[in-house]
DNA sequence: ATATATTTTTAGTCTTGTCTAAATATTAAT
DNA sequence: ATTAATATTTAGACAAGACTAAAAATATAT
């Protein structure tokens, strides 16, 4: 059984090795979980113990396919809350995250797997990242980033890079919204800031924004 | 801020003391809790530092109105907790209070409230037992005991005194459930064994479940 | 009233997860 | 190839929350 602390850290990890077993530094995981580099060392050794994690001293760590099972376990949680905060209970889905950081460490799989029947399945989050399934499988929506579409082309956005509450509020207050179509009008390349139109308007959005949000074509 | 070890205690203590602010010994609270007396001097100066309970050396604690109110709210978390997992996720009676005891320390007011809304504002869990609003105010269901019971009477069950799995279990497989109709046709003077009828058929039921049933006449 | 039993508290230890400061490894720069 | 900078690990400490064993207080029984 693993703690609420070790179901960070995998998480962190997970995320950092971008998925696939890359090797995650020290310092890196001590920015994501705002501790400092030596309690990661130790917890990384606790994961090792554990055999969650590979790790070599001063070599960084990756997880091992029950680590990384975990760890999409607890993602999976989170990303059903958030769904279940926004679609039934009617939170913006920039007051989610916080709540879900909370609930994601609820252990029980018979109310995760129910929560997930009630939700119809969902297969993704209100941030529009996957959730997986009880197996760990999910699979991404195939997008690309506005700052990689060439004026002319259109899609719809799909997903958010960044879902922190500044830039969820920024998207509420320009009223953009994941499942919105959105046509690349212009690149200007002295600030790289884009051009872009929605049904209700034209905007420019800074390289910043752009690079935040996902279309698919 | 609660920690969520110190909104166990209060909690306990709360119910120990029967709601009013009754003194609790050290023991009780122990054995309710299932941890040693010592552990238990430990938290209670921990609770009575943040003024959360009133404690004299040897003569018990009891809890302050800020105590009292911490309490109350742990509980009504719990309570609408279950009633979303009976009401919303279909789970069954007796398998709601462990869940429950996880999702109880959840910190978020504005979740709490939205759940409340959500299942309708409910006035009572799926035991029968109220719950509080969002400034601790609840009415218990007048009802009594069959113990207190004399034969001839019914009353409709409201709610179950003891919500153990092994008796909320007893109650599913002889098909007892709240809101049923009961009426008390026999008394047993040997075993204080009662017989009752309900709408399905008739049934001896033993002292020790007549008063965990209580009727609302 | 005194002795005995029970309850409660204290003293000291342990584990988890964190931290600071110092030591060691690795990487980058001259 | 050294030296300097950066990253990582170790050593030692601390707070929370639990425990065991022993001491002290209270309650019960003769
Ligand atoms: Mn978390
Ligand atoms: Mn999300
Ligand atoms: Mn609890
Ligand atoms: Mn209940």
């Amino acid at each position: 059984m693993t703690t609420l602390s070790e179901e960070n850290y995998l998480k962190a990890i997970y995320h950092l090795g971008k998925q696939d077993g890359e090797a995650v530094s020290t310092n890196a995981i001590a920015e994501q979980i705002d501790a400092k580099a030596s309690s990661v060392t130790d917890m990384i050794k606790k994961l090792a113990d554990k055999e969650l994690a590979n790790y070599i001293k001063y070599q960084g760590v990756s997880l091992t396919e029950e680590g990384r099972l975990t760890a999409k376990a607890v993602i999976r949680k989170h990303r059903l809350w958030e769904t279940f905060l926004v679609e039934k209970l009617n939170f913006s889905w920039h007051e989610v995250h916080e709540i879900a950081e909370q609930l994601e460490h609820i252990k029980s799989e018979k109310l995760i797997d129910k929560l997930d029947d009630f939700l119809g399945n969902p297969t993704h989050d209100p941030h529009g990242d996957p959730i997986p399934d009880k197996y760990g499988n999910y699979t991404k929506i195939k997008s690309k980033s506005i700052l990689d579409i060439k004026p002319g082309n259109q899609g719809i956005l799909t997903s958010v890079k960044d879902s922190s509450k500044a830039f969820l509020k920024y998207l509420n207050k320009n009223k953009l919204a994941l499942g919105d179509t959105i046509k690349v009008i212009d690149f200007e390349p002295f600030d790289e800031s884009f051009t872009i139109e929605t049904k209700s308007k034209t905007m420019t959005i800074s390289k910043n924004v752009a690079e935040n949000l996902y279309l698919s074509i």
